[in-house]
DNA sequence: TCTTTTTTGTAGCGAAACTACAAAATTTCT
DNA sequence: AGAAATTTTGTAGTTTCGCTACAAAAAAGA
């Protein structure tokens, strides 16, 4: 943001200001891990000045003007993140290419407060399902496995059969994860529905405004990766995985804040 | 990434080294801001282990790591606020930290040569075997199913006893893919052992210079992840995940490739 | 237990950021 | 145009900061 600012207000600087802001500008990375001295010599203009410049950009110093810089470089970065270069033909290139930036922009669309009410309803269930077909269904193994750490019963159900026979004779402290890339399957909608009505929570893990979202009571939003190149693996079910992680230890956080809360409520009263 | 770097280097630190990573990881913003002084004494060591602490996880100085937290915030601080919860924001936070810092890693240590000859042996065998144990196997199991894509048939198999059947009686046109974090699962080993001398070629998918490894025809090296975090997400297997995507593709490709050179050697003649 | 190695802290140096003040340069007003 | 006022820029100096050299303390090994 700090660079988008100097841009702008370049017009109300003086004449040796606007010369650092120039130098500034065309070389932000280097400025970053430059000492006063060197931009005074770069601009050719006194220490003082460029004091003065990084106060009327709005910082409180020269100091912070680097970290600002530097924070607008972090976020710089990942975006044009080496889209061309020598290798970006390459397939290992371009898949790192595209798996990272399907990384970076779930980070930037993932909707904390549905992990926590999604790691809300897992902490006051008392078993859990996972349900997903085809290649969710080795996603929804995976996470109950490493659910069962958690202490409390957790399996994966990947038949869609199966899962609308559980969803009759469910009892209400259960919590269902629903994984699936589209959200659209019948079989699933149907089984999940009929939980539903028997009282069960739903986490959704899927593609938002679907089917399948809509009927969550907590839903966490994974984009499926469109990819038409010839072969196409499948991005989504890694942005899959990384979510259950992330509900998985953001559950273990309220399992186990609950009970030492419920601990120092008898144990730990103080008066 | 260097706060994930610090996260995952914290066991090889002294205790006043450890001290200072504790400081830092839980107000990265205020280090950014700070000097060595205030972080000295909010550590409760000396300055200069301060220091040693930054050349320890790589930085060059006490600069450079504000100036590389600065930019991981910048990184961190999407358009999305943390206005949730304390521990949300947090957490989802480092758990992308620490996993695209992974990716990066890998993307600079994979071997492509070796992932070349993996997808050579793969275009040559008649049959697959995915062998995983533990969370490995559901990577197993999914990698089978995607490359069944390819015309193959493929299994995945994550019992060791039936990987040691299996490796009595197999045929010599048999490829092998052994998925494990730390390659040194005795079961695991006897079985691949036992294929080998049957005629199988062994692609293993573990650890730099595990016995595992030591066996493999091609071996695609995949860094364990160490995390003693209480809630410690399995980010290898994601890498895991990864990496079978990758020898699938470039194997898909090598099929391609053979067959159309064969079409060629009838059909496309040129002179 | 004594030696060797590692870890941690003390003291001090040089450079860096920042301030106070004065000299130019620019503008304003007669 | 020329003096006063204002703004802009630079010089010199102060303080703080980052870093290094070395020594003390702690831990490990013989």
């Amino acid at each position: 943001m700090i660079i988008a600012t100097i841009e702008q207000s370049i017009e109300e600087l003086s004449k040796s200001e606007r010369r650092v802001a120039d130098y500034v500008l065309t070389r932000p990375n280097i400025v970053a891990r430059s000492s006063i001295n060197d931009i005074a010599e770069g601009a050719e203009v006194s220490e003082p000045t460029v004091i003065r410049f990084c106060r009327t950009v709005g910082c409180k110093g020269f100091q912070d003007l680097k970290q600002q810089i530097s924070r607008d470089m972090g976020r710089m970065t990942p975006v044009s993140y080496h889209a061309d270069g020598p290798g970006a033909f390459e397939l290992a290139t371009r898949h790192f290419d595209r798996t990272l930036s399907a990384f970076f922009t779930l980070q930037s669309e993932l909707d904390k407060s549905a992990l926590d009410a999604a790691a809300h309803i897992l902490s006051e269930a008392k078993q859990y399902f996972y349900w997903g077909s085809g290649r969710s269904g080795y996603v929804a193994h995976d996470a109950a496995h490493a659910m069962a750490a958690l202490g409390r019963p957790s399996s994966a159900i990947s038949d869609g059969d199966q899962q609308q026979d559980i969803a009759q004779h469910i009892s209400p402290d259960t919590a269902i994860i629903a994984i699936s890339e589209e959200g659209a399957r019948k079989d699933l909608l149907a089984a999940c529905g009929r939980a539903k009505t028997q009282g069960a929570k739903l986490i959704a893990i899927t593609q938002r405004e679907s089917a399948l979202a809509a009927l969550g009571d907590a839903v966490i939003e994974v984009m499926p990766i469109k990819d038409r190149s010839v072969f196409s693996p499948s991005t989504t079910r890694l942005l899959q995985h990384f979510v259950l992680d992330l509900l998985q230890a953001r559950t273990a956080m309220e399992i186990d804040l609950a009970s030492s809360q419920s601990v120092s409520r008898y144990g730990k009263s103080r008066g």
